[in-house]
DNA sequence: TCCACGGGCGCG
DNA sequence: AAAGCGCGCCCGTGGA
């Protein structure tokens, strides 16, 4: 049965007429009351909750109504009731939902904070990460496990159309079915051992939810400031390519008797240059353009890539103005003034999407994308410090340490992986020593004849890219040596550590073999790969070794990631039991961040540290974990 | 004018 | 046959 909750007089509308009725003309839905409603759900734990609302932003748009029910019944709540007076019932229960990240956010503005939580939208990717053609819908999930078809249709025209009776009909379907969807899910959860990771989500998605609605302090006068600047090098950068292409065209190219033949040749009917006007055409944004014009100069480019372009400089000083105006063009394009749309008119914070699962179990950001915010090179600092804490507060967070290599050593037992962390020496000298059979004192330096490569660096490129399952074309590629002394760098390296060898092969053998990977206990997060079973039938070599490669990948980044997301649970914990003055603004990876009370920021930087460590050593339990939290003004490093 | 696609690059 | 993983954003390009 419906029950429809409302102080005011009901909509109803007959073809296009509008008018108000008491009582719905369908007997499946009946008028009730607040104290009916919390009546109904005394003794229940679980409860299904799903709103309606006028827009996405809980600052500026708000609850038309609140569905809450099981299966056998439905109470449709308008916005005539104050919602505020189910505070209690929905802390206190389950609340169980579909992408409740978009409802929670909404009733944290009525100050409603659900401790207990059940998406139905997570527990599908859970049981489908990976799979490209999955439904996550709440549609899809009603054809998937109760067979049957929910009303989408109306979405988006409840604002116009009012409560009438298919709407509240809508509204009540939207929570009636979850309770089926999640007992039938929850088989399949336990069937492969999801229940962990499944856990993990249900919890971390309230941290989440909180971020988003708290958004991140910024300051957009700072922003601009760099904005500018970058702008400004960008067109000097243009001017100075410009003129030298007058002068290629009138000095270095005596081939071509005119720049304006070259310019024929090259696009017809357009003119990339004018002479007299001195205003070249050529769009320096276009990579197509850039390679034609390379190549039209007479060099070998397989890309206008960084690396291409890197590989050319000595040769001739465009490549340089090049490289410059790349880095330039993309901080003016990317981390521009355009970037400013993204502040909340209400909060005049930053509000970014987080999408909580994707294929390894890492998160993703989007509207602004928080997690590519420059962070290397001398703009960086400038850029990271419009992210500033308002007066009276601090920022305080910091990263893992050498997090993934943590990981690697925790998973292989490698001995003297393992000994390097847990003596607290530096890996990658360790490594490089024992691979290129040098001194430890040695490795900072270069390879003899090729000043460019240090030996520390090449080891930090293996560390890193083997556990991607680099093969030794990439690393020749990136040394500039011979496929076979690339070879027997990677042989040597293995034969060093040969557990890490043993470990990374048994990963991409089981991806390969079986279409799926799994990150070890605890989490034991699953990734599928959809196109597996056809490439394995067909020997497709190709996809094959996709997913073998992102198979020796998948459980190391992924458990980073379901770290990172424990500690957050944890340390949002903490801040509601103690009632801290602390938000959590951003996830970055391995890093966490939080605007802190500054009177309290020393003591909550301990805290915050103790709790990123504990988090992390119920994985990494061989070796010591370092976390590197630090308080500041402003984002930095 | 809109859209899909891909090169290129920001982060880890 | 191709050979480092995971993302999102910007822009140019080419077709409708």
């Amino acid at each position: 049965m419906i029950y429809f909750i409302s102080n005011q007089q009901r909509t109803q509308y007959i073809g296009d007429v509008k008018f108000e009725v008491k009582e719905g003309k369908n007997d499946y839905i009946k008028t009730s009351t607040i104290e009916e409603c919390l009546e109904y759900f005394k003794d229940t734990e679980e409860i299904g909750v799903d709103t309606e609302t006028t827009g996405f932003d809980p600052y500026r748009d708000r609850i038309l109504s609140l569905q809450l029910g099981d299966f056998n019944n439905q109470f449709v709540i308008d916005s005539s009731i104050d919602f505020t007076i189910f505070k209690e019932l929905l802390e206190t229960r389950v609340i169980l939902g579909q992408n409740l990240k978009f409802d929670l956010r909404f009733l944290y503005k009525l100050g409603i904070h659900p401790k207990k939580l059940y998406d139905t939208f997570l527990a599908e990717c859970v049981l489908t990460t990976g799979f490209t053609e999955r439904g996550l819908g709440l549609k899809d999930l009603g054809l998937k496990y109760c067979n049957v078809e929910l009303d989408k249709s109306i979405r988006g025209v409840i604002h116009k159309e009012g409560l009438t009776d298919r709407v509240i009909k809508y509204g009540a379907d939207d929570v009636k079915y979850l309770s089926t969807i999640k007992e039938k899910q929850l088989l399949e959860i336990n069937k492969w051992g999801l229940q962990n990771i499944l856990d993990l989500e249900n919890e971390v998605l309230k941290v989440f939810s909180l971020m988003e609605y708290n958004g991140i302090p910024f300051n957009p006068t700072k922003w601009i400031e760099v904005s500018e600047q970058v702008e400004k090098n960008t067109k000097e950068l243009e001017d100075k390519l410009d003129t030298l292409i007058y002068q290629l065209g009138t000095k270095d190219l005596p081939n071509i008797n005119s720049i304006t033949k070259y310019c024929n040749i090259w696009k017809q009917g357009s003119l990339f240059f004018d002479i007299k006007e001195r205003d070249c055409n050529i769009n320096w944004a276009s990579p197509a353009q850039k390679l034609k014009l390379l190549r039209d100069l007479g060099f070998k480019l397989e890309s206008v890539g960084d690396k291409d372009l890197q590989r050319n400089k000595s040769k001739h000083p465009i490549f340089n103005l090049l490289i410059e105006y790349s880095k330039q063009n993309k901080l003016a394009t990317s981390f521009g003034k355009d970037f400013l749309k993204f502040i909340n008119p209400v909060t005049k914070r930053l509000h970014p999407n987080y999408w909580q699962i994707l294929s390894t179990g890492r998160i993703s950001v989007s509207e602004p994308n928080i997690n590519q915010i420059p962070a290397h090179g001398e703009l960086a600092t400038k850029i990271r410090s419009a992210f500033e804490a308002p007066e009276g507060y601090k920022i305080v967070g910091g990263d893992y340490s050498g997090f993934e290599l943590r990981i690697i050593a925790e998973f292989s037992q490698d001995p003297l992986w393992l000994q390097a962390f847990r003596e607290g020496g530096d890996l990658h000298s360790i490594l490089c020593s024992k691979t290129f059979d040098i001194p430890i004192e040695d490795v900072k330096k270069s390879f003899p004849g090729k000043p460019e490569f240090k030996y520390r660096d090449v080891q930090k490129t293996i560390n890193f890219g083997l556990a991607y399952g680099m093969s030794e074309f990439k690393l020749a590629d990136t040394m500039q040596i011979s496929v076979e002394e690339a070879k027997g760098i990677i042989a040597k390296f293995f034969s060093v550590v040969p557990k890490v060898k043993q470990f990374l092969d048994m990963l991409g053998y089981s991806g390969r073999t079986r279409g799926y990977i799994r990150t070890p206990e605890p989490f034991r997060r699953i990734r599928w790969y959809q196109n597996w079973e056809k490439a394995y039938k067909e020997s497709d070599s190709k996809v094959l070794g996709e997913i073998e490669r992102a198979s020796k990948n998948m459980p190391i980044q992924s458990t980073n990631a379901n770290v990172i997301k424990l500690a957050m649970i944890r340390v949002q914990d903490v801040i509601d039991k103690n009632n801290y003055p602390v938000q959590i603004i951003m996830q970055v990876y391995d890093e966490l961040q939080t605007l802190c009370k500054e009177e309290f920021a020393e003591e909550w930087k301990t805290i915050l540290e103790r709790i990123m460590i504990e988090s992390a050593q119920e994985v990494i339990k061989s070796i010591p974990v370092v976390a590197d939290c630090k308080i500041s003004d402003c984002w930095s490093k």
